[in-house]
DNA sequence: ATCAAGCGGACCAAATTGGTCCTGTTTAAA
DNA sequence: TTTAAACAGGACCAATTTGGTCCGCTTGAT
């Protein structure tokens, strides 16, 4: 259950259309400028997430994506899965190449058991409760280079040294 | 929090000697013979076990490596972090690098709330406890072509089409 | 027809994984 | 005091994954 930028962005994407009334259009290179993520980048990871009916695409001119579930629907777990595929905290936890050490590894319970957690966090979570946290791109993204602005999360992100630089 | 080879294998040696009455010196290769590990690769694995003072090292004849710690005193997490180092689910919650979306993203306390519940599982058991639960390495292993000889693990590990290869 | 978008595949560099191997050093024992 | 047994440490390696880019194709609106 490795979660890579992939995913990361793919949230993040999912978390700029949600943001929008349901329904709207929004184009990959919007979306992208909103949450800094690379477009060519979100391209393909949009590309996924469109195969995984997550979201409906439309060309040409005044194209773009839309959601085609509620944010309320549509789980962590899911976008994850999309974008990963069925991906395992460790290898022996996967599907095909499986564990080569046999039923009788007391590891594999470990590993399953900590992989059950993480999961139960990320069914348990959805893009709507995220849109709902999250605070717009434009205001809080650092964006590589570009000014960062910072507020103090009202999550409580212990020992984040980024406090003193608030309001620079 | 990927966990790799290298963190498995840790796991297993440790339960190698476990097993054993504390105190007693163990050759790598016996170690890695007994649970099916490359036995260079166990070596740099151990190397690292050793710089973490989770086992002692002595050289020469009669040499190899010893348990400098009780089994119930050693938890999964500490051998995990000493294998891998300070490792994280995802780079946002990496130490160093950090996030890039800065202190509002919500992202970040998802992540970090699914990395918490999997170090819970790591850090609540021991190595005591999972080698109580495994079935010693010569009964068990499938040894990357060797036979294998399976006999259904007391652990409910469901699905587990092994079952039917049982007693080949 | 034409332009604006996404689609899809090829391609890429860098990092990580999962090792091997060789040259030490240390230590016990012949 | 050799000598052999065992780990230490570093160099090296191939395969895979990550995090992208690029370009030509198709689709759809005007
Ligand atoms: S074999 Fe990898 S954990 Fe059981
Ligand atoms: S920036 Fe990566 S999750 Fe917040």
């Amino acid at each position: 259950m490795q979660i890579t930028r992939a995913s990361e962005y793919a949230m993040l994407g999912l978390l700029a259309l949600a943001r929008r009334p349901m329904g709207e259009v929004v184009m990959l290179d919007v979306v992208a400028g909103e949450e800094d993520i690379p477009v060519s980048f979100l391209g393909k990871i949009f590309q996924s997430l469109a195969r995984g009916k997550l979201v409906k695409s439309s060309r040409g001119s005044g194209g773009g994506f839309m959601l085609v579930r509620t944010p309320e629907s549509i789980t962590a777990l899911e976008v994850i899965e999309v974008v990963e595929g069925p991906v395992s905290l460790t290898r022996c936890l996967d599907e095909d190449t499986g564990c080569e050490h046999a039923s009788g590894c007391a590891l594999c319970g470990l590993f399953a058991e900590a992989q059950d957690r993480v999961k139960e966090v990320f069914s348990g979570t959805t893009v709507a409760q995220l849109a709902g946290r999250h605070i717009p791109g434009g205001m809080v993204r650092n964006a590589r280079g570009r000014e960062r602005i910072v507020f103090r999360s009202q999550q409580s992100q212990a020992g984040s040294s980024l406090a003193e630089k608030s309001a620079v």
